[in-house]
DNA sequence: CGGCAAACCTGCGAGC
DNA sequence: TGCTCGCAGGTTTGCC
């Protein structure tokens, strides 16, 4: 799925198209994804006006002139995309479809389901289940090497799964958690506690650069995810060991032959990559 | 509580 | 061409 980067690339472009615009028709084409939508979704989408967009961790949130907030997530197939011109086909996955007051057509597709759409109110945002447990967010000022560290004592499983865990640090998903390590030079396989102190000092500003440059980058496409826009994020050109098994490691040297390259591996039924000569 | 596997669902590429 | 298998960006649940 869309990871954080992703995710803020589409919600500055859902920004840009629908901050100030009225929803004028809300059409749900099933009874729900993850999670079923709320029964009155429609009614109570319908004639609000989108005040803000905004975004916690993965979750995309739609503020409304009336105090509610639609809550979107994207699974691991979710695409929101903006069409100008109403009355095309519904696709095979289209779940959800939007109509502004000014002709735009925002259509939730998701293949695979696991994404979700609800509802909450703007004053029980904070507290609401979705939500409340989250860890910082990577790319706010909070998000400290001590803060990271408080977070990862006492923690005997590996980095890789400490760092996939949203209570830990909001936002991060299977391919940032292998490129942030790579360029904080620790081993997914470490400890997350002994990551606390030194590591948690280089994996911070990793984490940050990374974050922001495939921000930067309009995020990642490998197969599902598309911007706003329709057009694919290029970051994936960037990886420097994400699905890259067997191949050279961007800041080694050495003949592949010799060094394997790029490792693959899989820790909590998830695939990690990383180079075993610059992280440990 | 910690950690791991499986479940949710569909699509795609690889291999036979 | 067509089948089966394995794998995929996430999160939750259930079982040691």
């Amino acid at each position: 799925m869309p990871e954080l980067p992703e995710v803020e690339t589409v919600c500055r472009g859902l920004s840009a198209r629908l901050v100030g615009r009225r929803l004028v028709r809300v059409e749900q084409r099933r009874p729900g994804l993850r999670l079923p939508f709320p029964e009155d979704m429609p009614a109570r989408l319908t004639g609000r006006r989108v005040v803000a967009i905004g975004r916690r961790a993965k979750y995309i949130l739609i503020h409304l002139d009336d105090g509610g907030v639609a809550i979107l997530h994207l699974g691991m197939s979710g695409r929101l995309i903006i069409a100008e011109a109403p009355g095309a086909p519904p696709g095979r996955h289209d779940h959800v479809v939007l109509t502004t007051d000014d002709g735009a057509v925002v259509v939730f597709n998701d293949a695979r389901r696991f994404g979700l759409m609800t509802l909450a109110l703007e004053a029980e945002l904070a507290a609401h289940p979705l939500l409340v447990g989250l860890g910082p967010e990577p790319l706010s000022p909070g998000f400290t090497p001590k803060a990271l560290s408080a977070r990862l004592a006492g923690r005997g499983s590996p980095i890789k799964a400490a760092l996939l865990d949203q209570t830990v640090v909001a936002g991060l998903g299977n391919i940032y958690v292998s490129e942030s390590l790579f360029h904080a030079g620790i081993s997914p396989l470490r400890p997350a506690a002994s990551v606390a102190g030194a590591g948690a000092g280089r994996l911070v500003p990793a984490i940050r650069r990374v974050l922001k440059a495939a921000i930067a980058a309009g995020g990642s496409s490998l197969r599902d995810y598309v911007q706003t826009s329709g057009e694919l994020g290029y970051f994936q050109h960037r990886f420097a060991v994400y699905d890259r098994a067997g191949q050279p490691c961007p800041g080694c040297c050495c003949d592949v032959a010799e060094t394997g390259g790029i490792r693959r591996l899989t820790q909590a039924n998830r695939s990690s990559y990383y180079c075993p000569r610059r992280q440990d």
